[in-house]
DNA sequence: CTCCTCGCGTTATATTATATTGATCATCAG
DNA sequence: CTGATGATCAATATAATATAACGCGAGGAG
């Protein structure tokens, strides 16, 4: 993980949301799309006052609200992920967006997204584990819940700073 | 789940947290004892100021730090959990202290207890699968991480409010 | 054009959390 | 008993996070 951005990664995850967007019919508009950009830039989650501070610099009038409600439909349309323990906003690089953009749901099949959150670099890895994702559904269903969306937060430490072989 | 509390499990949990402090030698003071029933009177979580008012009710004197500190111990002690989406606190109603009291360690194997949100009625099940965890485990494993807690809350429709037979 | 919706700006406010400092109290050595 | 020590708690101030309320202006539908 160590905490560094892939810009090519961002950049293709830009393409994919503007296309995401675009069959949905949501507008992801300059301001919405800077956002994420400032988002998918980033190798650690971002606060949302963090991102007021990035967004300020090229867009001087920004205001809470302002980033608030850009996360809210980044967030909706799960462009972003955001990350309960922190209080803070990662981008989404799973294909989720992608594969499931055109066939037309919404997203109504559970989904599962895992972050790993590493304490020392904190850095955030996305995975989507099916074994997870079966067993929360399955754990559920024997409560008699009938589950919706699950937050799934892992702390530890990263394969880096773990300092396991790469 | 039905947003109801049982006064009974709270008194049960009240005394398995005296004992489990007593038997650590961790001081659960009146002022801490009274927020932890407070916790555990109530079906859906309570949030930091909320658990204020009410303490306030019984003991004016009770400022922020009050509360926060009450809730640094319950949580360290195990006795309350924090549920990260709601910024709000549960009475910790399985087994664990219990268990884990007596054999002297800090809980150093990990722990995943797994919080089922209902959206409807607000109430909170706390469960522990051992699936949930194992599944969890192996796939952070097989990303080279390594996990010191997890946190996993699920949002949905608990038995009642969902419809379900009983 | 007029109405309507939506994105956005702006101000104010609410909620959650931490920092700092001083007061209180139990314990225990001398 | 006296005073030192350490833990707990109180009170205030401040920081960090989030939302409410109101209005303006662009752009599409009728």
């Amino acid at each position: 993980m160590a905490a560094e951005a892939d810009a090519r990664d961002g950049e293709a995850a830009l393409e994919r949301a503007e296309q995401h967007c675009a069959a949905r019919g949501a507008k992801l508009t300059a301001l919405r799309r800077q956002v994420l950009g400032l988002i998918l830039d980033s190798p650690v989650p971002l606060g949302a006052y963090t991102l007021l501070d990035r967004l300020k610099t090229t867009h001087p009038g920004a205001a809470p609200p302002t980033v608030y409600r850009a996360l809210e439909f980044l967030t909706e349309h799960r462009l972003v992920h955001r990350i309960e323990r922190l209080n803070a906003f990662i981008g989404c690089r799973v294909g989720c967006s992608d594969a499931c953009a055109d066939h037309g749901h919404e997203h109504d099949h559970a989904h599962a997204a895992q972050f790993l959150i590493c304490g020392s670099c904190g850095g955030v890895e996305e995975i989507e584990d099916a074994g997870v994702g079966s067993a929360l559904a399955a754990a559920s269903r024997r409560a008699g819940f009938r589950p919706a969306h699950a937050t799934v937060e892992v702390e530890g430490l990263c394969r880096g700073c773990a300092g396991l072989p790469g």
